[in-house]
RNA sequence: GGUGGUAUCGUCUAGUGGCCCAGGACGCUGGCCUCUCACGCCGGAAACCGGGGUUCGACUCCCCGUACCACUACCA
């Protein structure tokens, strides 16, 4: 009895895509993935005045890097294109001329300055049953002045014409049954022959009809509209074939209220866009994601999680474990607060978590970034590196700071640690220390530990100060991996190269 | 203003009438570990919007209020 599960993801090209956009599309590719059917991304670009050249391109990166894939689209193919709006004027056409001719839509010429004078004359002032008598329009106005019109090129909009007082439907699969009284929803614009384009409303319920779409997965700024989507599928007859509704709870500000926006990634600091984005006409570059240092497994899981829960504790998943588990009796009702810092969080376990060696790849552009020549180092040795620190590491631009000393000596000593632990008679412990380190014949960490550790002790020197100060020499401050694996893997000569020059270097502050 | 939606720790949330004097996570915080910074581990503070019902029993069901959100374009 069920049809096969066909979802779509329609953005508009307006701008970069948003990260509640992305949630939007992860639910519904999870939702397709999981029931084997068809993820199709359709071009919503029925608004020729807001065309953003890049937009759609931007739209296909950064579904791609985030990982989810499209079955069906402009780039993919498929049966049941164009997946693009502006090429399917023709099928719209034709649509718009069947409701006309059912007389479930009339033409209206009522000019947006007319209009607007309305909305100013009347309170509350609506297009429908109580107000379209008095409007200029198909219903009101002879047929031969409407040919007349229309002849002499006199731009109109096609409207639905809405039955008063009926009962409207809409079932939701998170929300239960919403009803509407029709009353109150207007007749709107389905068509407009200025660019010869239909209005998102009748392109949506044509092509997700066309397309066989079999869930309506988008944002609950699309609820008091559903409507509206119902009575057109009515007016055409399809109803027994509309496709079910989920409309998901939003993306909120972090602080203060409303939806979150371009503005508040800008003012709070952090990206509300999976990729950077240059815009073409301002100029102006909005942050991404992916150039913050997130990786994408991170951003899909923390996105996943806004909005939906497994019922359990589990909070790490990977994109297969999500389409497993994701349903919509798990999603809230409730729209939520875009919450960066446990955005960080996912980050910094993915990255703790991941392989060495993959980390070690991602690090080497970093290192070429900041004047290192990779190659220098062996593989091993990177690897190594970013392996001690990642415990201590957000994002992949972290890395270099934490790990820059393996590959670059210090040249600057921060002054706090100075202060606390380069005392005046530190150079001389630091001589002594550099004799015993010569006679390691085994830098194996352990083995140098307890070396260092049992002439400390038998020495009575303090050994916070000691490997404090050690460390400042090696590191450049008082932080860090284990000081002997630091030095097992940097190597004996290495090691006591920057003792010596830290003892040149490093001069007590003088209070 | 109108219509619709929503309402559990600061935040994301578990909870579908008794298992809840409400659980987990982020953040915050005390401690342990320790050569440092992290990680890790152990602890802590922190919430059922208000009022009426229904019921033997409500965080859970109903009503009212309140608050918040969305929509209210020839944008999507």
């Amino acid at each position: 009895m069920d049809k096969k599960v066909r979802v779509r993801f329609a953005p508009s090209p307006t701008g970069p895509l948003h990260i509640g956009g992305v949630r939007t599309a992860l639910f519904n590719y999870l939702f397709a993935r999981q029931n084997g059917g068809s993820m199709i991304l359709r071009i919503e670009d029925t608004d020729s005045n807001r065309f953003v050249p890049g937009a759609e391109e931007y739209i296909n990166e950064a579904l791609q890097w985030l990982g989810i894939g499209i079955d069906e689209g402009v780039c993919e193919g498929g049966n049941y294109g164009p997946y693009k709006q502006s090429e399917r004027r023709d099928i719209y056409r034709k649509y718009v001329k069947q409701l006309l001719e059912d007389g479930k839509a009339y033409i209206a010429f009522d000019t947006p300055e007319e209009l607007d004078a309305k909305r100013k004359e009347i309170a509350n002032f609506q297009y429908d049953a109580k107000t379209r008598g008095m409007m200029r329009n198909s219903l009101t106005l002879p047929k031969e002045e409407v040919d007349r019109l229309i002849a002499a090129g006199e731009k109109y909009v096609v409207r639905i014409l809405i039955e008063p007082d009926q009962e409207v439907k809409v079932n939701d699969l998170i929300r239960g049954e919403v009803t509407v009284n029709s009353s109150v929803v207007d007749d709107k614009v389905l068509y407009k022959s200025a660019d010869d384009l239909p209005t998102y409303h009748l392109a949506n319920i044509v092509d997700d009809h066309l397309m066989e779409v079999s869930h309506v997965i988008r944002g609950e700024e699309w609820l008091p509209s559903a409507p509206l989507h119902v009575l057109l599928y009515e007016a055409f007859g399809w109803k027994d074939s509309m496709p079910q509704f989920v409309h998901l709870p939003l993306l909120l500000k972090p602080d203060g209220k409303g939806k979150l926006s371009k503005r508040d990634g800008d003012r709070l600091g952090f990206p509300v866009f999976p990729l950077e984005w240059h815009d073409p006409v301002s100029g102006d570059i909005s942050s991404g994601y992916r150039e913050r240092g997130y990786l994408p497994q991170a951003v899909v899981n923390f996105l996943a999680l806004l909005g939906w829960n497994p019922g359990t504790d589990q909070e790490i998943f990977s994109m297969d474990e999500l389409i497993k588990e994701f349903s919509f009796e798990h999603c809230s009702k409730k729209g939520a607060k875009f919450d960066f810092e446990k955005g960080k969080w996912f980050n910094h376990e993915y990255l703790i978590n991941m392989d060495d060696a993959a980390l070690a790849e991602i690090f080497k552009p970093e290192l070429a970034k900041h004047g290192v020549d990779a190659s220098q180092f062996s593989d091993e040795y990177i690897t190594r590196s970013v392996g001690m620190i990642k415990s201590r590491i957000s994002f992949v631009g972290d890395i270099w700071d934490n790990a820059k000393f393996f590959f670059v000596a210090p040249t600057e000593y921060a002054p706090k640690d100075i202060k606390k632990r380069w005392k005046e008679d530190t150079p001389e412990t630091m001589r002594r220390l550099i004799e015993v380190i010569k006679g390691i014949d085994d830098m194996t960490s352990a083995n140098a530990e307890e070396i260092v550790l049992g002439w400390i002790k038998d020495n009575e020197l303090h050994m916070g100060n000691v490997m404090n100060a050690f460390r400042l020499t090696v590191v450049g401050e008082c932080k860090g991996p284990h000081m002997f694996d630091i030095a097992e893997l940097m190597g004996k000569d290495e090691i006591i190269a920057r003792i010596e020059r830290g003892i040149e270097n490093i001069k007590p502050v003088v209070e």
